[in-house]
DNA sequence: AATTTCCCCAACCGCGAAGTT
DNA sequence: TAACTTCGCGGTTGGGGAAAT
């Protein structure tokens, strides 16, 4: 099919919209309704072509468009829409009401997609970024080799890796053996919600998540996030298992209480946040699995990747939106590692 | 105070899908 | 079935304000 020309351009007008213009536009709507685009512009006085009427109308004209800030529960929606839908802007707006499609992608490219290129999270795929490390060369030297594994040829190895990038690796690998089995997102969806079989059913019953979401709901949110962390061990190779293992006491030696990961798996890392001191880290112990955590704070500045705004108010409200994502990610760079070199 | 740089977001552009003739 | 029209989506741009120098 051959393309059209949306209207003839010549002598029409282009820019920002006046408030005289609005107001045209508005009142034909409001009478006429906006049943043609093509023809709308003429019949309403403007001298505009009837795909920028539509865009004014459907982007900041429209009565039920909400304005101002997004709220903490648009932004987590947003981001567990975009895990499962990707860059489809219309159907997570309709998700959202009283948003635009326009508002959320601009919401996304200005504000969430920085962030979560700082937490070292790929905005595509929602995983940890695979250029942070090529795990692949990693695997494939003979370092990866057990019979050849000692703690000496892992210290080397830290000389020339960041330990973060390691536990990245971790998860990285993690992540790779659930793709390469195929039942292991159902699997784990119906270990954590047994009502919940699948993604698009997941999608489906998250119209939107209410302001004060209910403990069901909740839950319903977190299965978007399919890894458990026994889960995640049943699908570890027990060679990966045992390279962790000596990570885990590598650094141990290195850093003194370095908790075992082996049982660590993507949504895990959350809570084997850094062994880097931090002054602010809420430190606690998880009962339920005997594995030592750190809980996120809010309120504590050191959950949070280092800003390159300074800005106080920027940092501040960077503070509840890192909470945000690395709450609902599960994943987090700690303050010391530098991501932006990377992005 | 003046200038430069950075960032946000409204608006535009190009394309494909769907509908119509 | 082909040609044409209309609509809607996603990517991109650039004007203007804020922040930095």
């Amino acid at each position: 099919m051959g393309r059209s020309p949306c209207c003839d351009k010549n002598g029409l007008k282009k820019g920002p919209w006046t408030t005289e213009e609005d107001q045209k536009l508005v009142d034909y709507i409001q009478k006429n309704g906006y049943g043609n685009w093509r023809t709308l512009p003429k019949n309403a006085g403007l001298e505009r072509c009837g795909k920028s009427c539509r865009l004014r109308w459907t982007n900041y004209l429209r009565p039920d468009i909400k304005r101002g800030r997004f709220s903490l529960e648009e932004e987590e929606a947003i981001i567990q829409l975009h895990r499962v839908l990707g860059n489809k802007w219309s159907t997570i707006a309709s998700r959202l009401p009283g948003r635009t499609d326009n508002e959320i992608k601009n919401y996304w490219n200005t504000h969430i997609r920085k962030r979560l290129l700082r937490m070292g999270i790929d905005p595509v795929t929602h995983n940890p970024r695979l250029d942070l490390l090529d795990l692949s060369s990693i695997l494939s030297q003979p370092l990866y080799n057990p019979s050849q594994m000692n703690i000496s040829r892992l210290l080397g190895v830290q000389t020339l890796l960041n330990p973060e990038l390691l536990r990245l690796a971790t998860s990285l690998f993690s992540s790779s053996q659930r793709h390469q089995n195929p039942n292991f997102l159902q699997q784990n969806v119906q270990q954590n919600n047994p009502i919940s079989s699948n993604s698009d059913q997941l999608v489906t019953n998250n119209q939107l998540m209410p302001p004060s979401m209910q403990p069901s709901q909740a839950q319903e949110f977190q299965t978007f996030v399919p890894f458990t962390n026994d889960a995640q061990a049943q699908f570890m190779e027990p060679q990966f298992t045992e390279l962790l293992n000596d990570w885990g006491q590598c650094n141990e030696l290195a850093n003194g209480n370095y908790p075992d990961f082996q049982n660590y798996g993507y949504y895990g890392l959350d809570q084997f946040v850094p062994s880097m001191p931090s002054e602010t880290s809420d430190f606690q112990s998880n009962g339920s699995n005997n594995m030592t955590s750190f809980t996120n704070i809010s309120s504590t500045p050191a959950s949070s990747p280092t800003h390159i705004n300074s800005t106080s108010t920027i940092a501040a409200e960077e503070e509840t939106e890192n909470y945000s994502i690395s709450s609902m990610l599960k994943f987090e760079i700690p303050d010391s590692f530098d991501l932006d070199c990377f992005m």
